[in-house]
DNA sequence: CAGGATGCTATACACGTGATCAGTCAGCCG
DNA sequence: CGGCTGACTGATCACGTGTATAGCATCCTG
């Protein structure tokens, strides 16, 4: 019944067979796996060695280390895409559960992660599209009622998210001895303590008053001091899609 | 009012001054802010260029770039307790709030995100020292009503923080441009969108329901298949303080 | 005034890294 | 067959890095 937050395992297409394949493409299979398990830091001459290839074959095929990364960037998102779209389809389904399931997804997650923690843009790319993802689940959650609506969905979404992978990823940190698989078998199995903190918070919350939340938004919707010293108080900067109008706070 | 959440600045002890100080000292101080602005992965030349020292002064100090980050790791904890004694004293301080504030504070906060970045034993250090400050606020918070009490305050805590911090690493990262100033200046200005995001969780959660969450905590407290197959159901494992007897579930 | 310890510098070394390049081999087309 | 194209290899280069070493200056001390 927890369906949103976890789920029951699930066959995931696995990847393109591991050896018999053209050494392009066998080359960014392996530097995906080697990714995913050591980081972008990791040794070109790794990823020839798990190849079965030389290294000048690399930069023959690919022309640069980045360029390989880009490229690997690229399938990846491509593959969690896939997931995603399936997960459309089969209801229920909740995208981290998915991406728990053993399979060749343990590597896209972990990759994910590793995108995230390198940073720069591609980090960018990767949170947009998970944002984008969890835009769906949520406006769908929203609409069946299951979940509360926000006074401004979009901030809600970017900031759950990053709150979830910021998670996630500092879980991952923490515990480096972990292979990918072992990491993603922790989540799964709820050993981590987080169901019930997860739970307790988003059905009970945290506050036991209203008057914080009330101030701020009462404060939004007529900012104090009007006049002159813009300095005190920070714009209340409506930039993105203003906030609707306030639902009936107990909605 | 949300003094919790965000506060107004207040000064803090900026650290020794700039120039003269002792090399070794100096030294240390320019890699804490070298450490922050731009990583571990910092050259030590860039370390010695900017203490106007030469490479060799800093392993004749220090004995190895190993080594001069373990101390300033102990320096910035030491830093980082000063503070939190500090906020103790003063009321109504939350540890962001504090660490946000302009001064010495900003290279101590973007640190210790680096160093949670970067990873390993120093990361599970710097997180410890976190959930233990907020254990204290925690504490202090359920004991004036203004925050419920939880099941499992441990585990609370810990997720709490892995959220938070979390959250700000993955803003911190997918912002490399931002200097350290420039970054903690973001958070500080409310231009983030966070914090209505974050009121409505902690007030209003985010499930319209209590059935996920008391299915949960009955599931808990008497697991299902109590006989053989241990496999489907994990176990309950209250390994850690035994979550304490379920409050009236509106409390 | 020795003399030694100490703070400090400059140079050189060792190593791992990504990139480069000449060259080999297989397959295929004319 | 002749010749060309493309996959592929091994050796090599260029470079940034942390570390080690030798030497110099300064200052305190007996």
């Amino acid at each position: 019944m927890y369906s949103i937050l976890f789920m029951r395992t699930a066959e995931v297409p696995d990847g393109p067979s591991p050896a018999d394949l053209t050494a392009r493409a066998r080359i960014r299979e392996v530097a995906i796996e080697c990714f995913a398990e050591e980081g972008f830091g990791v040794p070109m001459r790794t990823i020839a060695a798990r190849a079965e290839v030389s290294l000048g074959l690399i930069t023959h095929h690919f022309g640069s280390k980045a360029a390989l990364r880009t490229e690997c960037d690229a399938e990846v998102l491509r593959r969690y895409h896939a997931l995603k779209t399936e997960a459309i389809a089969d209801p229920s389904a909740y995208l981290l559960a998915r991406l728990t399931a053993p399979g060749t997804a343990v590597s896209i997650l972990v990759y994910i992660l590793r995108a995230i923690h390198a940073g720069g843009r591609p980090a960018r790319i990767f949170l947009e599209s998970l944002v984008e993802h969890a835009r769906d689940v949520m406006a769908e959650s929203v609409a069946s009622g299951l979940v509360r609506a926000s006074r401004d969905e979009e901030a809600r979404l970017r900031y759950l998210t990053y709150q979830a992978m910021g998670a996630l990823l500092v879980q991952f940190l923490t515990t480096p001895e972990l292979t990918p698989d072992e990491f993603v078998a922790s989540l799964r199995d709820g050993r981590s303590d987080t169901i019930l903190p997860v739970l307790e918070l988003y059905t009970e919350g945290l506050l036991t008053s209203r008057a914080m939340l009330d101030d701020y938004v009462s404060y939004l919707w007529e900012p104090p001091s009007a006049s002159a010293d813009p300095d005190p108080a920070p714009a209340p900067a409506p930039e993105r899609t203003a906030p609707s109008a306030p639902p009936p706070p107990t909605a």
